[in-house]
DNA sequence: TACCTATGTCAACAATCGTTTACTTGCCGG
DNA sequence: CCGGCAAGTAAACGATTGTTGACATAGGTA
């Protein structure tokens, strides 16, 4: 069932298995950021220990410091890949503002993966650490010009800079969402499907992004 | 300029000055319940240190534990302080859901005191105490009803549970809302006058809770 | 005035956490 | 087969943090 251990340099699979058969320090730090990455986005940076992540990879806790030189570059690493992740399909070309506003509930609300939202909560959880709180503002604004761009927004055009502004709001209700399902586990948010969200989601989306929907 | 203690118990005035000036276990409880506040909903549980509340209430460090049992302790009084303060607007009777969307703008956004989107922000962070943990979650389920019972939910009304789901996304829209605003400081949202928040957010916010708006 | 209690201060303790250092183990090329 | 190096481990150190107990002081009261 092991034996995983790849030949070409690439992750040509989805993901790395938790399996870790043989000592491989990619298929190591891998294992780490996708830990760490879980542990900071529900539970925050401060109160996630280097050894909870450790444990969770399971590795040693030296092998952190190691790799990512502190906790804060494994953060940093964290978010980079997240931003690494999350580029793409925001850069995918979007025909529509429907087929953005699908995309976006697919990847929060039907999420095949689930460390999907994940990885957008983790965009709200401070380190302390400048660089890495620089890369989180950078990354939040970047997906808002995206999304705002998919709407209609121009930087050049001072009649779509509203659009900027709704575009965040729309974030925020997505970051706020995704806080009060998987971190704070409020009812009835928590237990509730997909086909419950998208509908009302879809609506509000379309009303904050499409100019037609007014 | 002193002299401020009442002699009545209750806290007459809006709100206590930073002054301290004699020695008044109630001035003193009160400025670390607000330095704690500010604290705990800006920074986060974990990353804020009971000697950085002391500081910030003028006050030693060891009062916390006198006053409060524990840090613990100290954030669960911050959390019912919260409580006190959200309930009385909540449970004001609302003539239409007009009202209570302006109501919940003003609160958010056209904020006369600067801490009352903290006292939002502070129901999105966890200390990981069970207890505290309970009232949080209870404060946003409770505060999810109200916003819902003025769009016409009732418990009783099967018809009317979809409302429930859809107040609770409103919250989630402020909640990430003042999150961006006041944690991340990510921009346009960060600078954006009240004046360019309010129009959007009631629109978003009415056809979320107002059956006409669809 | 002289207590006496509530209020506030100070210094130290124990636990936790990030980090480092020295050591061990497995793997690959001669 | 074996030496060398990368990968992984174990234990300890220093700093920080929450907490505590002994001590100081203000202010009302007898």
């Amino acid at each position: 069932m092991q034996e995983s251990k790849n030949l070409d340099g690439a992750a040509s699979v989805a993901d790395d298995e938790l399996v870790r058969s043989g000592r491989d320090a990619d298929v190591t730090r891998r294992a780490l950021v996708r830990a760490a990455r879980r542990r900071f986005a529900t539970e925050g940076y401060r109160a996630t220990t280097v050894r909870h992540i450790a444990a969770d990879a399971g590795v040693n806790v030296a092998l952190i410091n190691r790799y990512f030189g502190s906790k804060e570059g494994l953060f940093e690493a964290c978010m980079n890949r997240t931003v690494d992740e999350l580029d793409p399909q925001t850069r995918a070309r979007a025909a529509s503002v429907d087929e953005v506003i699908a995309r976006l509930l697919a990847h929060v609300v039907e999420a095949p993966n689930a460390d999907d939202p994940l990885q957008l909560l983790l965009l709200l959880r401070s380190s302390g650490d400048e660089n890495a709180d620089a890369i989180r503002r950078k990354t939040l604004e970047h997906f808002t010009e995206q999304l705002a761009a998919a709407a209609g927004w121009s930087a050049d055009d001072p009649a779509s800079q509203p659009l900027l502004l709704r575009a965040q709001m729309a974030i925020a209700l997505m970051l706020g969402l995704v806080m009060l399902r998987t971190a704070t586990e409020v009812q009835p948010l928590a237990s509730a499907s997909a086909a419950q969200l998208t509908g009302p989601l879809e609506q509000v989306l379309r009303v904050l992004l499409d100019s037609r929907g007014m």
